[in-house]
RNA sequence: CGGGGAUUGGCGCAAUUGGCUAGCGUGCAUGGUUUGGGACCAUGAGGUUGCAGGUUCGAAUCCUGUAUCCCCGACCA
């Protein structure tokens, strides 16, 4: 057995693309800009969910389900948004043979057809709020894909909640970033930035766009989840009112946020290193794995009570695979990023001890049968700490102040991370320093306090430090 | 959509200026020896060289068209 040839991770996009089709997470589909998700890359995806759908319920948000074909119409009605998406629909023309009298966009995301049913379900201030979520696929036809990161079709979840007032929608707005940023952090190990959006970057469609920004190990920010403050720009295009309590017509405030299976990319690239994935336990789909040693009768037997016992706290697999060596198995489990791995063979049996070691850094820990449960427990708990601080030390060691357009320019062209800047908030210079540097901005951190600064880009006044940055 | 690269057993590649039965590694199957960090030996299965035309005695190789993929830009979660 030949040592594979995974690609090197200081090349990170080769690195990226080899790793998630040798650990099996997903494969090219045969249609163009298209992945299959594989079982173990799905069960990232539940793993998710789970986490994410708990947050959301315990919100009082109840999940439903709206058809995948939108009118063409409904997407017409809100300027902004359908311009935002023209570009990306993919839309059917022909149903049953016969060519239909309106065409359907397959959904790009599902605002229009979601509001006009909400239209639909209120009358008065009573039926307010609306607080409804979906899990569902979108497609965006996107010129350029990248597995997970940006596909044609996506998996995702969308909320979409309507208020009586501004307040109560953007108080659901935040609480939706919250949300993500617990995700991230408590789920994924990853952490990252809340922040707003600039008026060029927001969602087409949106009053303000909220964002958790992760930065990723070649200096480039992912935008890894958004919340849209959507303001009345909707219930105004679709004239969707309710009464309030003293007969006046209230046009409802709305919000809508969204996590995708980018997330996965987000969480492949953080953590991973030159021999694979490193997932944190808590979203590992197997956080431990057990290898006997081959060869050896008794501690297979070992192996399996050990396996039997685990496996009522922990999601366990035992490899006791014919035909591979130790080495060939423990080498396939650190490329699929297993945080933990026990060894047992008859030498350990001896010792009434069994070999733990860690993905996250090789260590090797020997621990006896008595206190195995505690062990992995901690063990377990100590990677997931350790995986987070990790990626947080390096998005703050890589998060640098820039005061000239010089040092700007000179973080761009060589140690690319977050630059925070301050920006005099037009648009135009905005767009020059995208033009000169290829950094956007990815959001004004929610935390920001007003300063008096100058833009570092044009020197007119500026409130704020922005958060630069080149995206994925 | 612009620029670059590629397409040959599952995967990664080779085949000189057009010339022998299209090879090699890996993976896969079977048998045996192994087994504490990617084992070894033997045997075997697996190909209309992306697709469609053309030139030629002869095409993986040359020509035309076309499709797909990857990388770099503009658009985006």
């Amino acid at each position: 057995m030949a040592k594979s040839q995974l690609k090197n991770f200081s090349k990170l996009s080769d690195w990226f693309t080899d790793i998630i089709l040798k650990a099996e997470l997903a494969d090219y589909a045969p249609v163009k800009g298209c992945m299959v998700i594989r079982p173990y890359g799905y069960a990232l995806w539940e793993g998710i969910q789970n986490f994410l759908d708990k947050l959301i319920k315990d919100h009082g948000v109840k999940n439903a389900y709206f058809p995948i074909f939108i009118p063409m119409h409904y997407l017409q009605k809100e300027k902004e948004h359908v311009e935002g998406f023209s570009p990306q629909l993919a839309v059917v023309t022909i149903g049953g043979g016969e060519e239909l009298t309106e065409k359907l966009a397959v959904r790009p995301t599902s605002e229009t057809v979601m509001y006009d049913m909400y239209k639909k379900w209120t009358s008065s201030w009573r039926d307010l709020p609306i607080l409804i979520n979906q899990w569902c696929n979108v497609v965006r036809w996107e010129k350029r894909t990248y597995l997970f990161l940006r596909t044609s079709e996506f998996l995702w979840q969308e909320g979409h909640c309507a208020h009586l007032t501004h307040e109560e929608s953007l108080e659901t707005t935040l609480w939706a970033l919250n949300a993500y940023e617990k995700t991230y952090n408590q789920l994924l190990g990853m952490y990252g930035i809340k922040g707003k959006k600039s008026q060029s970057e927001k969602f087409p469609g949106a009053k303000d766009s909220y964002t958790f920004e992760c930065l990723m190990p070649n200096g480039k920010a992912l935008q890894a989840a958004t919340s849209h403050d959507l303001g009345q720009n909707f219930s105004h295009s679709f004239d969707w009112t309710v009464q309030d309590q003293n007969k006046n017509k209230i046009y409802p405030w709305q919000n809508s946020w969204g996590l995708s299976t980018r997330a996965i990319g987000g969480l492949i690239m953080a953590h991973g290193d030159d021999n694979g994935l490193k997932l944190p336990p808590a979203i590992a789909p197997i956080q431990l794995i057990i290898v006997p040693i081959p060869g050896y009768e008794k501690s297979l037997i070992k192996a399996k009570e050990i396996y039997q016992q685990l496996k009522k706290t922990y999601r366990v697999e035992i490899d006791n695979r014919e035909g591979e060596t130790a080495g060939f198995k423990f080498n396939k489990w650190e490329l699929k990023g297993v945080p933990l791995r026990l060894e047992i063979g008859d030498r350990d049996l001896d010792n009434n001890s069994v070999i733990l070691t860690r993905r996250d850094n090789n260590q090797k820990i020997t621990v006896t049968f008595d206190n195995l449960e505690s062990e992995i427990k901690n063990q377990l708990k100590d990677i997931q700490i350790k995986l987070f601080d990790a990626h947080k030390k390096f998005t703050q060691k890589h998060t640098y102040t820039a005061n000239t357009y010089d040092e700007f320019k000179k973080i761009m062209s060589e140690n690319r991370g977050f630059i925070s800047s301050f920006w005099c908030e037009n648009p135009d210079c905005e767009a020059q320093i995208k033009a000169d540097t290829k950094a956007t901005t990815r959001c004004l951190p929610l935390n920001s306090k007003e300063e008096k600064g100058r833009c570092v880009h044009c020197g007119q006044p500026a409130k704020y430090r922005w958060l630069f940055a080149l995206s994925y």
